[in-house]
DNA sequence: ATTGCGTATGCAACTCGTTGCATAGCAGGA
DNA sequence: TCCTGCTATGCAACGAGTTGCATACGCAAT
């Protein structure tokens, strides 16, 4: 389990309530782990009855009091400990790749209209990120230890999103091609939902 | 839930046994979406339950029974109804960009060695897939639907690898850079574990 | 003979993650 | 004034995913 650790690193960087690390979660942390509040919450108090951070409780002015969460001395020890730990494997939960071969059994076309939504997601965010690399590493020459590592996941994140892009388009010419194929030559079976010829022996490409 | 949508499919391509299914989650189907036999055996028996798939039980010479699952018409209903729904937002769980960022705050060198068996995990894993899109796809010019479905998203599979190991090379270089300012100049603090500077105000790139 | 491995299925218990709901005060707009 | 929305924390229930173990057959090697 890797969300403790998450939550130490985004309280070392900044110290904050389970409020704060939530909407951190929902932007630039939770863009490689993702929380709830829920979570978060409970991560936190089992946390803090194992000494990894230390609360303080902080009267606001005109809002709810808030419970103000640091790393303590305990917690990054641990967090030294599991940077020398192996690394998991990721568990891959790709649902588009799914979608896309079970697009082969009903019509490519149907699939089209959820790819690009996905595909303008996906450039409206390496937008976000090459505007943030811009205002925040504007000199990347002269960045300390930290930063520079920050900047190289962000640079992950460019890299992720420019490659999506690239294989959604990809996808999407090949689905518009099926389709153009399958609407215009010999009516081949009749009903449009109809699967396409499916007695080829499995490719396996495991 | 696309895990039994995972299953349909696999089992549209090629009808078979919990057992063989596993296996395919080892391989070619877990490469963008992982699932235990476990998992694998609850859902047959509830897909099965709802219709979705049908059951034969295969006696076999040398080994134990099997039962072989094919996907039913109401599976495939199902399925096009699913292709049609919106796609769930992907939950990423990048555990190696939160401890890049966790490198900050204890040795970065520690991580080198994880990064290096990552790299080379990725390395080989490309060559696998360039070797079966050789194998599988050496005339893309001439393929039916469902193999150039199969065949654009081992295209995804491909570019993903292909820029994890840029980008972990990039890491790689990021690293061992740190891990030379810290050894060689003015001692700074001493401690071999110490953290390097910590007083930054935190850089949000969100 | 026994041990270990691969096929094949499954139970039980657990943790992780999600969803819906509840509370509670304050701010701003209809 | 009422309603929506934001901050802030939390309970309860459920569903998904993991781990450990159990069973049972046959094959091959020690």
């Amino acid at each position: 389990m890797a969300l403790e650790h998450a939550i130490l690193v985004s309280l070392l960087e900044q110290p904050g309530s389970g409020y704060e690390l939530a909407r951190r979660f929902d932007r630039s942390i939770g863009r490689f782990w993702t929380a709830t509040h829920q979570q978060i919450y409970r991560v936190l108090r089992r946390m803090e009855t194992d000494g990894w951070i230390s609360v303080e409780e902080v009267a606001q002015d005109g809002r709810p009091d808030k419970k103000v969460y640091s790393a303590a001395a305990p917690g990054r020890t641990a967090l030294a400990a599991w940077l020398r730990e192996p690394v998991e494997a990721e568990t891959v939960r790709h649902e588009l790749a799914v979608r896309i071969r079970a697009a082969a059994f009903d019509d490519p076309a149907a699939l089209i209209p959820e790819v690009e939504r996905h595909r303008d997601g996906h450039a409206a965010l390496l937008a976000h990120y090459l505007y943030g690399e811009g205002r925040d590493f504007p000199a990347p020459d002269t960045l300390d230890a930290r930063q520079r590592l920050q900047h190289v996941v962000l640079r992950g994140g460019i890299e992720y999103e420019r490659m999506t892009l690239a294989w959604l388009d990809d996808v999407l010419a090949t689905l518009r091609e099926l389709a153009a194929d399958t609407a215009t030559p010999s009516s081949d079976s009749g009903t449009g939902t109809a699967a396409p010829t499916s007695t080829s022996t499995s490719t396996s490409t495991d």
